[in-house]
DNA sequence: GTCTATAGATCGATAGAC
DNA sequence: GTCTATCGATCTATAGAC
């Protein structure tokens, strides 16, 4: 069924969007019904309810993570790559919409979540720094990376930052995260490659 | 009269407190009076309507900002201490309650919030930038703060790393934002001091 | 300055026809 | 799978008594 799986996937792409630049308590299921052309009830068909239809949306984000590490976590690679590649794509989503990662998206409402979207950003988070900290680890002893302390503060802190500088370019404009991309670069070495 | 500024000022902590835990769309006047024991109608009269309200606890926590650090602005100082104060500061409130600061609540709802607070945003973000590139420019002056690159870069990377510090401690417990602060130090080399 | 009462809108969600 | 219709709750904000 065609029809089925490509609404679903339109609501699932819509709310994804909404969740990012409105945040969970900033959209509704009028703005993700109107400009597919269906209704309310529609979504709720497809998505019981609001919860359910942003747990999926953060699955999804976390299989996006696992589909393009999930190689690098099982038999490494080039950290370097890995990184570079993380901000490109921080930037370019940050630049292209001002959208913020899901987890920045509901981190500001957290402590009002329903739980299971509670849950479904801690798996994400903790996928999150459990490969930035073996992008780190790895980085640094294929001396890619200069930096001192333990890769997982080494991470958290990078992951925190560019949280931080998508949100920051909402307000100061996009080049804050190009600047804050550009300082993590020199901090670890890798500037003007 | 007393009644008059008390009130007045208990809503606004309150209004405080609860846009940085929930989120500009996460909390309403209801939440508001009914803990001070008044009703809707009453906030309203002290506060016209959601925007004031917001706009005039960005106000406070700028004027708050100025309060500690004019003193640094106009005839400079020990850059170190005022990067420490930050941190601990920084730590200190996510701890205490998990509160993000108002550029972390307001950012992940920017789109949909009214002009007047995010101009009000855009105000206290400003300032933080203007203060942090003083410190980390008087503190390589000073041979404090061991970076490269540009000071107003480096400024917006650590401001970048405590926001999302913030936010990420509420999705992994307060032990996030104490291992982004004391790598941070590590960066600067003023680790262990 | 605070109240009661309510307007007016929107929200998430459900029931039932098609 | 999408619709119409609607419920009940909640929200911001206002009017007017006290």
């Amino acid at each position: 069924m065609i029809a089925r799986t490509d609404t679903k996937d339109r609501i699932l792409a819509s709310a994804d969007r909404l969740l990012r630049s409105h945040g969970f308590n900033g959209f509704s299921y009028q703005d993700i019904a109107r400009p597919l052309g269906i209704r309310n009830a529609a979504v709720h068909y497809h998505f019981a309810t609001k919860a359910d239809l942003t747990v999926a949306v953060v699955e999804s984000v976390r299989k996006l993570l696992h589909d393009r590490t999930d190689h690098f976590m099982a038999h490494g690679g080039d950290a370097r790559l890995q990184m570079e590649g993380f901000l490109v794509f921080s930037i370019r989503e940050c630049a292209a919409d001002g959208c913020v990662c899901p987890v920045g998206a509901l981190a500001a409402d957290f402590f009002a979540l329903p739980e299971p979207v509670q849950a479904a950003a801690r798996r994400l988070v903790d996928d999150l720094v459990t490969w930035m900290t073996r992008v780190c680890t790895l980085g640094r002893e294929q001396g890619s990376f200069r930096f001192q302390g333990d890769p997982a503060d080494k991470a958290r802190e990078i992951l925190a930052a560019l949280q931080g500088a998508r949100q920051l370019s909402r307000v100061l404009g996009p080049s804050a995260i190009e600047a804050v991309a550009e300082q993590l670069r020199r901090d670890l070495g890798i500037a003007g490659v």
